[in-house]
RNA sequence: GGAGAGGUAUCGAAGUGGUCAUAACGGGGCUGACUCGAAAUCAGUUUGGGAGCAAUCCCACGCGGGUUCGAAUCCCGCCCUCUCCGCCA
């Protein structure tokens, strides 16, 4: 959630921004600044009306006591309290209007985040490795994985439905190993293992800034207002919902893996053989809270210690910038890891790490002090893949084949799987 | 799922209709005094949000409603915790 006193003072600026995300809001940001005005006055007559009233009702007593008539005071009590009652219920309604308006808002992007319409525009800021040459037909990720009989969505298919897999033996060994090789990397490197919740609240997901846009994106229990987490980030950010941390112990580093659930409404038809896009995947998450004076600087080493990971698996990758239109919703900047996948023929989104800035502390509530005496305020929320373990999966498929259809494993995760290689 | 008990600040806890929201009492934290220093002791200080230029005021006792001139306190709904029973990996 933006900041109302940001639109008050600077409604260009947020008229901007959003232009830069390609969305044109300038009615909303002039909407929602006649609601503030209209709120605000109406808050300051509904206090003083309240003020009456508990200076009135203390007197009730005094008058009682000393034996005076009471009568006068309680029929001028019900004028005002009816007054009240009123203006309360405009207020809220108010209220819900604004904050429903305020909700619709993206992040501000940052000032360093290049402007541009879509992806198209993103701008590539490093890459690693080399792109193997095959002296062979490659195969891709899911032919591979059937014929070694490791990778199974036609089973799931029938289990369960579209886009979900089977994995087996060898494929359902090189799915944990990586799990425990990426959880064991970013624990030695300072972030603090969590296992959470697969499922959260409502509050929760909206914190985080999934809801209310989203919710068509996510899979909601039905006996239940809990929804499947689309990733470890909103159990693990929100575990300080509604905290005033100090600020001492800033950064707290955590690192998760879990199960994602998304829906993929609106994805038909797109990538729909093999591991990149399925309704459950398994994904090791890096969560940071930052101070704000420091938190560019945590993006740098966040994106940096999930870069570590690809570089150990020997996995090319490259770097990108996501342009102000490409930009997630609740982020102000985003870095884009993206590993090259033989079959696609290009390079494939495996971790997308950010600086939420302090637009999810401000739904959630997490702020920090330094000092019992100072003001709390909002923190800086950072968070990235560390990475996407199915499309890891589907990368080491793809780049450490072999004419025969093997796949040799990656020096680093031969210990984790007692082979070197899949046949 | 059934029965019972409970949810008050940083923690424990009192308060069952009237200046009790800085909210008794106790602990903790911070500041100061004493001390070479520490402990002990003593004194002071310690919630968050909102409106307002400010003085100041308003709101919050799990959450949401209601009754009342006035609600932590009474009523209704929901959430959570604990104990026992049932079920269960």
């Amino acid at each position: 959630m933006l900041d109302i006193k940001l639109i008050r003072e600077n409604p260009q600026k947020v008229k901007t921004a959003m232009r830069n995300r390609n969305k044109d809001m300038d009615a909303l940001v002039d909407e929602v600044l006649t609601i503030d005005v209209a709120r605000r006055e109406l808050i300051t007559q509904t206090e003083s009306l309240k003020q009456q009233q508990n200076t009135a009702s203390r007197e009730v007593p005094k008058i009682k006591k000393s034996g005076g008539d009471i009568t006068e005071i309680l029929s001028k009590m019900n004028s005002i309290k009816e007054q009240i009652k009123q203006n309360d219920s405009q207020l809220s309604e108010l209220e819900s209007k604004q904050s429903k308006i305020m909700y619709e808002f993206p992040n501000i992007q940052n000032e360093s985040v290049p402007v541009g319409k879509d992806d198209s525009e993103n701008v590539e800021v490093r890459r690693w490795g080399e792109q193997r040459n095959f002296d062979f037909e490659a195969k891709p990720h899911w032919d591979l994985g059937v014929a070694l009989g490791i990778l199974d969505p036609e089973t799931a298919a029938k289990v369960t439905g579209a886009r979900f897999h089977f994995y087996k033996g060898w494929g359902a060994k090189l799915e944990r190993a990586i799990i425990n090789f990426f959880l064991n990397t970013h624990s030695e490197n300072g972030y603090t293992e969590i296992f959470p919740p697969f499922m959260v609240n409502r509050a929760s997901m909206t914190a985080t800034g999934q809801l209310p846009k989203f919710e068509e994106d996510a899979f909601r229990v039905a006996n239940n207002d809990y929804f499947l987490i689309p990733t470890a980030e909103v159990p693990v950010t929100n575990m300080h919902r509604d905290e005033i941390l100090d600020g001492n112990v800033l950064p707290i580093k955590y690192c998760a893996y879990s199960a994602c659930f998304r829906a993929e409404a609106g994805s038909a038809g797109r990538d729909t053989r093999g591991l990149i896009r399925q309704h459950q995947f398994n994904k090791v998450e890096l969560v940071k809270f930052s101070n704000p004076e420091n938190s560019y600087e945590e993006l740098e080493n966040l994106t940096a210690d999930a870069e570590k990971v690809l570089q150990l698996l020997g996995l090319p990758y490259r770097v990108s910038a996501l342009s102000s239109g490409d930009l997630g919703f609740s982020s102000a900047k985003t870095y884009d890891i993206e590993v090259w996948l033989p079959s696609y023929g290009r390079y494939v989104e495996i971790s997308s790490c950010s600086n939420f800035e302090d637009f999810q502390a401000r739904r959630a509530a997490i702020r920090y002090k330094m000092n019992t005496k100072d003001k709390a305020q909002l923190v800086h929320t950072l968070n990235g893949s560390g990475v996407a373990i199915g499309r890891a999966t589907a990368a080491i498929l793809e780049n450490y084949q072999n004419a025969d259809g093997s796949i040799t494993v990656p020096d680093v995760l031969r210990p984790y799987l007692g082979t070197d290689c899949i046949k």
